[in-house]
DNA sequence: CTCACTTTGTGCATAGGTTCACAAACGTCT
DNA sequence: AGACGTTTGTGAACCTATGCACAAAGTGAG
């Protein structure tokens, strides 16, 4: 059944989380007029190496033309379908704090097939209030606001605590997409996907890398006058010793 | 000279990204007063395999003891000396809208290790406003506010188009750790780490997933009804045909 | 002390992702 | 028409990551 032709031929999670990126890159190819791009050009623009460009783009069909490169419009609408953004999906967000506030305002959600359809939040001191054309109402709107035009999709920027509740909810009147921005892990059934944005790890990971580079003083040529004034503490001079 | 036991172990990249994971779980443990965990609970509190866990935990060292267990508060403190949280990194948000707002305020900033020490912004309307107890200031005081106290983690939340200008001015004062807010994909030198957190990549990740279970009608059992409210019209017919 | 039981740490097999290198396909120029 | 230079698409090799399964190492009871 999964060797049927029919069925969409499967695409590598890399390569997914690397379309947005090629596509972003060829909207602002196609905006200065231009027609064709090379998969060296394309890959450059992107930070990737030209030869994945080109296996990426073979996971969604041979688009491209031999000697030439691509077709900038055409490349971008493949990819464009290929994302599922030629439909519509409507989006909800739940928990209109600083961050709920800064995603609803945010232009990337309107630019491409998303289209925010509710905002949620209990806080009274709220009420009333309209975000983006979109007015926020108590989060127990959920169900009678989802009858009316189904959520496709549900960001979560509640505290970590309301996380769970809220996912449940979102769940239950059939949301099966999931964006997260609580430091929390949700637990769902395993049709729902949820994927976890959280800036807390995100900082982790530098710190990791530059306590790295501090540890082993690894500057290419030039650079040592950078580290001076960036990490000035050596940490932990036992660590050697175990 | 990679060789040298004296520079710590390398730990693989996809480990270093769950191990924050990790350290809230035990954290979130040790305020419960839980002094001991296996791999077996604590990985599924994180959603990963318990040999995930200890492949992921060994790199670290030996730190758990055969037959009962981690001891929780040992456990957190290696991972968070292995991050790098032991020490204070100093951070500046560049870009006060509605974004910078939101993380200036956002809790996980201060709880390990970092901390804000700086604002930046250009826009007069916000000269003069303090927020989470740092003022604003316009970018061109980087330079001194850099000497005064080092930064050593540059987040850049500006519109796409100031990106590449805020990161250079950043570079150039040293900062070598960015998380990149901003939908635009930054140059630097190559011993710059930079991490990019991108709200529309995320939501074209799960417009993916959520058109490739309407393409296919693969849920499970019993799942049917969710899928009646979540994607009501089938994406282009056409495309087995081709 | 020995035995039974638990849980870690890790060698090994498998799966997934990246990079290389080159044949196939296209446009162009003569 | 044919030769030439360019660029795609992809098989194969390499590298990284995941999951399994078990020996090693600990606890506790008898």
């Amino acid at each position: 059944m999964s060797a049927d032709p029919a069925v969409r031929r499967e695409i590598p999670d890399a390569t997914v989380a690397r379309l947005p990126e090629y596509l972003r890159s060829l909207s602002r190819l196609a905006e200065q007029g231009v027609l064709s791009v090379s998969s060296e050009e394309l890959s450059a623009a992107v930070g990737v190496r030209s030869a994945q460009l080109r296996k990426d783009l073979s996971h969604l069909g041979s688009y491209g033309v031999r000697g030439v490169g691509y077709e900038v419009d055409t490349l971008a609408f493949e990819i464009s379908r290929a994302l599922g953004l030629t439909q519509d999906w409507p989006v909800a967000i739940v928990g209109m704090g600083n961050l709920g506030h800064a995603l609803a305002s945010y232009s990337g959600f309107v630019t491409k097939g998303f289209r925010i359809v509710a905002l949620f939040d209990d806080d009274p001191a709220l009420r009333g209030e309209t975000v983006a054309g979109v007015a926020i109402q108590p989060f127990r709107e959920l169900r009678s606001r989802h009858g009316a035009d189904p959520i496709a999709i549900g960001v979560i920027a509640t505290p970590a605590a309301a996380a769970q509740t809220v996912c449940d909810e979102l769940v239950e009147v059939g949301v099966r997409s999931i964006l997260n921005f609580a430091p929390a892990v949700l637990s769902v059934p395993e049709d729902v996907d949820v994927r976890r944005v959280d800036l807390s790890t995100e900082l982790q990971i530098l710190a990791f890398h530059a306590q790295q580079k501090a540890l082993a003083g690894l500057q290419p040529v030039g650079a040592a006058h950078a580290l001076d004034g960036c990490v000035a503490h050596a940490a932990d001079p036992e660590a050697v010793a175990t």
